[in-house]
DNA sequence: CTCTCCCT
């Protein structure tokens, strides 16, 4: 293909790719017709609609103004507020690059008005009048949502035509014109339309904040756009960014063989003056954080205080000290001083200042410390006075000397925390306007950076750090830092402090520090296993996954441990293992996918989720797996009770609540059978027993369970259950709300099922000889790993300690700690994982039998698990390919095991029927006649030999014939071929 | 014995 020139070196791959999706589109293109055309005998009553058809038929001239326009009338008022919006005044140079280009980018801070704006204008010039919608893709779903709601405010239009989709839910019709759902929604959607023929235009909201499925997104656009434009079905794609950084998706040749015009938007913020520390404290920062919302909080006028910390118990403890500084209660007395003089150390100088302060013109300030990047230079020669006047807004970053003992209620305070996690009705608080007389303070994680929008915040403290995971891209053990933000996170951080007035933001860092920020944050396909991805990416039959135009590309050792993964799961088909070793190399990262890989990629759940799913019809056990993946899936069900309590009878409170907490985990593992299901039964327990008492806030309180969490649970089940039936017509499984705990036996398969779906996340308890060296007490090894991993205490195995465990994951904190543990038998090990075992020769004793069941050779094998080499107890599996199976066979057919047809001549041989594995049996003729002419047919199972008499029936006649004496050839014969029962006499 | 944040 002609768009592919450019990368010589894999020009091939490129070309059968697009070839695929050429087929790929090539199939859907009659079925997009025939829609086209159902779509175009739709009765269109409204008036709108016949302006639609006129302005459709004009849309194609070369004019350079929009030839349609669609009229919406919009209220007054709304109209007013929308015409202030900067991105208006850039509507015509918009739609003009849009007519112009396949692919626009679009770059605009928050308050220029692109989200709200740019549907309308599309809308307006007809991108939703002749036969397609308008879809916008958000990053997360409170963002469909209450975009769809806006826009269709502002359009005056209901919400059938500006409608939402997101996981679980949406309000779409066939009257939809404008779509916005979440990004993983579209790449669904992908999944069951490639050409996304419902659409005439896609806009992907919020592409600087590089999203997985955003990534994706673009990359699979950049295809199909052109595809659609090639099939005269035109599609256009717009990128919106908050940020310039728009090079991956401009500069990238892969993406966009032509660069899209890139269009800037003026946004309308307010001036936000940002204050540089000239120290950077390096350790403690919350004391530093406190320290200045205090000074902020005596000496500056009123204005919302937005604090950004890294972690939930940060923020607690932040908060805590607030609390006690500025009690928002005033008549409550403060006797009970438990905090450290460093906690309420205070400056004289600033009460004086509080005392008389001034109204200070915000607007009228600079931007930046004048010495900006000489502060650590200075430090600790500078003093914080001596700033003239600047001295009331620039408050200075050292800790004061001066102590004061006593909480200030004269000036309230009103502290919340904010953090995703924390129950809704206590985010809530934080949107509404503070107690009267007091100022509002919100102590938060990175939430309040994209996800929600706080009002009234005209001071921002930012501590210049956030909490990441991180993931070993070796062993996939996660963990937890505390990094530096970027510089772009910065910058976002800052803003929030202008969304309504100027604003200030007082960063806890030198502009030296800042200097060193990376300019933007990773992609975060870069730093996170993409296995998901590729099983997703692979059912799209895009099986070179390397040669995939990603925006940033994940590392080659992600993508190749993803495929690993997805052969071991065997939703992949296995590389060649033979041929030249350039092909093998080749073949590694390029295969495709398998039926289960088909039928796991319908399920929205992690691979080895899918796999579980996809393996749940056994015993009656689809609905207790899918509700233990769907709680596996939900992070953090339980309610945390260590975090640092607000006062003393909040910590007695909630040590209660952890008490009844551990005691209803321990409830829900059971005993016995069910207790070695662990985390898993747990889960399924708690999800069980809340449905049962029909999942309210209550009992979730009262049972220390997340509500938010269960009520998500209860979701997703119903969303596995559907795609299950959908996948399998005869699952027939429903959510049921008064679930039966599962049967002793069904524990047992749910055990093996979990194994299977986590076969490369095994530990086993370490032998007594390794216990010399102490750090290996209680330890477990993986596979993985030289280091000791531990069952997390939490777990409901923790003191169990079952020899061997699969876990959910493994997370580094003081130690490596396994969480979701799950007990397994070693000799299910070889039997679920055989793909992770080496196998050793069939063993002599027990011999190799024949099964009549099933037609073929089976022998106990012994086997040790790959890596590691543990031992693992001899089971009885097929006898391995080759020669041997056929003298085997051969000697079973003999005996009359395979056919009990001829199983009356087995005592007129000429020869016993182990001569066939004698090694002298070459001295016979008749061995190696019978030999060969089962090898010929490849029959050395039932099935494949009677698939032989199918094609032939004197097949095998005359080899057997040699084995017996002539008198009964004739009546041999008569019976050939020996299919079926024996004869009853 | 402790956990930033999101999406199918």
């Amino acid at each position: 293909m002609s768009e592919s020139s450019e990368d010589d070196d894999d020009s091939e791959e490129s070309d059968s790719s697009e070839e695929e999706k050429e087929k790929i589109s090539e199939e859907k293109h009659t079925e997009e017709q025939q829609q086209q055309q159902v779509l175009k005998e739709e009765t269109k009553p409204k008036e709108a609609d016949m302006k639609e058809e006129k302005k459709a038929e004009t849309w194609t001239k070369e004019d350079c103004k929009p030839a349609v326009f669609i009229p919406v009338e919009r209220l007054p008022e709304i109209q007013e507020a929308r015409l202030r919006l900067p991105v208006l005044a850039e509507e015509q140079i918009i739609m003009e690059a849009v007519k112009d280009h396949e692919c626009v980018v679009l770059c605009g801070e928050t308050g220029s008005g692109k989200t709200t704006q740019v549907p309308q204008f599309l809308y307006e010039a007809g991108f939703a009048s002749s036969g397609g919608i308008i879809g916008v893709t958000e990053p997360r779903r409170v963002a469909a949502i209450s975009m769809s709601h806006r826009v269709a405010t502002e359009m005056n239009l209901s919400s059938g035509v500006v409608s939402y989709q997101i996981r679980y839910e949406g309000n779409v019709t066939e009257n939809t014109k404008i779509k916005v759902m979440t990004d993983g929604v579209l790449l669904k959607e992908i999944q069951r339309d490639f050409l996304l023929q419902k659409y005439s235009v896609i806009i992907i909201d919020e592409a600087h904040e590089r999203s997985v499925y955003t990534d994706i997104l673009i990359g699979l656009l950049s295809r199909i756009v052109p595809l659609r434009n090639k099939k005269g079905l035109p599609m256009k794609l717009i990128i919106m960014s908050a940020t310039l950084r728009v090079e991956d998706f401009t500069e990238n040749k892969r993406l966009f063989s032509s660069p899209p015009p890139v269009i800037k938007v003026e946004a309308r913020q307010f001036a936000v003056t940002v204050h540089f520390n000239k120290r950077t404290p390096m350790d403690d920062y919350t004391g530093e954080t406190f320290r200045k919302i205090c000074k902020i909080h005596r000496m500056l006028p009123p204005g919302g205080i937005l604090v950004f910390l890294t972690g939930q118990a940060e923020v607690h403890s932040v908060c805590r000290r607030l609390r006690k500084a500025f009690p928002y209660k005033p008549n409550r007395e403060h006797t009970d001083m438990m905090e450290t003089e460093e906690d309420l150390k205070k400056s004289k100088r600033a009460k004086k200042k509080n005392v008389s302060l001034p109204r200070i013109n915000l607007d009228n300030y600079s931007a930046l410390p004048v010495d900006e990047g000489d502060e650590d230079r200075q430090a600790g020669i500078d003093e914080d006075d001596g700033e003239g006047s600047d001295l009331e807004l620039e408050l200075g970053d050292h800790p004061d000397t001066d102590h004061e003992e006593k909480a200030d209620p004269s000036i309230p305070l009103y502290v919340l925390p904010l953090y995703s996690l924390l129950a809704p009705e206590q985010q809530a608080k934080v949107f509404r306007p503070p107690p009267a007389g007091s100022r509002l303070c919100v102590v938060a994680t990175n939430v309040a950076e994209t996800s929600l929008t706080i009002p009234g915040i005209k001071y921002v403290v930012d501590c210049g750090r956030v909490k990441k995971r991180f993931y070993d891209r070796v062993t996939g053990v996660s963990s937890f830092k505390v990094t530096w933000i970027s510089q772009a996170s910065a910058n976002q951080r800052a803003g929030r402090a202008g969304r309504t007035e100027p604003g200030h933001c007082y960063r806890l860092y030198s502009s030296a520090v800042f200097g060193d920020f990376s300019l933007f944050s990773e992609a975060e396909i870069t730093r996170r296993p993409v296995e998901d991805l590729v099983l997703q990416m692979k059912d799209l039959n895009i099986e070179k996954v390397v040669n995939f135009p990603f925006p940033t590309p994940p590392s080659s050792e992600a993508l190749i441990a993803a495929e690993e993964l997805l052969i071991s799961l065997g939703a992949l088909e296995k590389p060649a293992r033979h041929g030249r070793l350039s092909e093998m190399e080749k073949a590694r990262l390029s295969c495709p996918i398998s039926p289960l890989g088909r039928a796991m990629a319908a399920f929205p759940v992690a691979p080895r989720y899918a796999k579980m799913l996809a393996l749940g019809r056994q015993q009656g056990c689809m609905q207790y797996i899918i509700t233990i993946v769907s709680a596996m899936t939900v992070r953090e069900i339980f309610e945390d009770y260590d975090r640092p309590a607000g006062s003393e009878e909040e910590n007695v409170k909630m040590s209660g609540k952890k008490a009844r907490s551990v005691q209803m985990r321990r409830l829900w593992a059971g005993q016995g059978a069910s207790l070695l299901l662990g985390d898993l039964m747990v889960l399924l327990g708690a999800v069980g027993a809340c449905e049962f008492a029909g999942l309210t806030p209550q009992f979730c309180e009262e049972n220390g369970l997340r509500f938010k969490a269960m009520l998500e649970i209860r979701r997703l089940r119903g969303q596995l259950t559907n795609a299950v039936n959908a996948v399998c017509a005869d699952a027939d499984v429903y959510v049921d709300n008064k679930m039966a705990p599962p049967t002793e036996a069904q524990v047992l398969c749910l055990r093996q099922i979990v194994l299977a779906g986590l076969g490369d996340h095994i530990a086993r308890r370490v032998q007594a000889e390794e216990l010399l060296d102490p750090k290996w007490r209680n330890a477990y090894k993986t596979p993985l790993l030289d280091d000791p991993v531990f069952i997390h205490p939490s777990s409901a195995l923790h003191k169990t300690l079952p020899e061997f465990v699969v876990y959910q994951e493994i997370m580094e904190t003081t130690k490596m700690y396994m969480r979701g543990v799950c007990a397994v038998q070693d000799d299910w090990i070889p039997k679920l994982l055989p793909q992770y075992c080496h196998f050793s020769a069939p063993e002599e004793s027990p011999a190799p039998r024949f099964c009549p069941l099933i037609g073929r050779v089976k022998c106990h094998q012994q086997s040790t698990f790959f890596r590691v080499s543990w031992k693992l107890p001899a089971i009885e599996m097929d006898y391995p390919e080759g020669l041997e199976r056929y003298k085997l066979f051969a000697k079973f057919f003999l005996e009359g095991q395979v056919c009990p047809k001829i199983q009356k001549f087995s005592s007129c041989l000429l020869s016993s029927p182990s001569t066939m594995l004698k090694t002298w049996a070459k001295l016979q003729p008749r061995t190696e006649v019978l030999l060969t002419a089962l090898v010929s047919e490849k029959a050395d199972n039932r099935t494949s030999l009677e698939a032989a008499w199918r094609k032939n029936e004197k097949y095998l006649l005359s080899a057997y014939c040699q084995w017996i004496p002539e008198s009964l050839h004739e009546e041999v014969s008569k019976i050939w071929p020996p299919i079926g029962q024996a004869d009853p006499r």
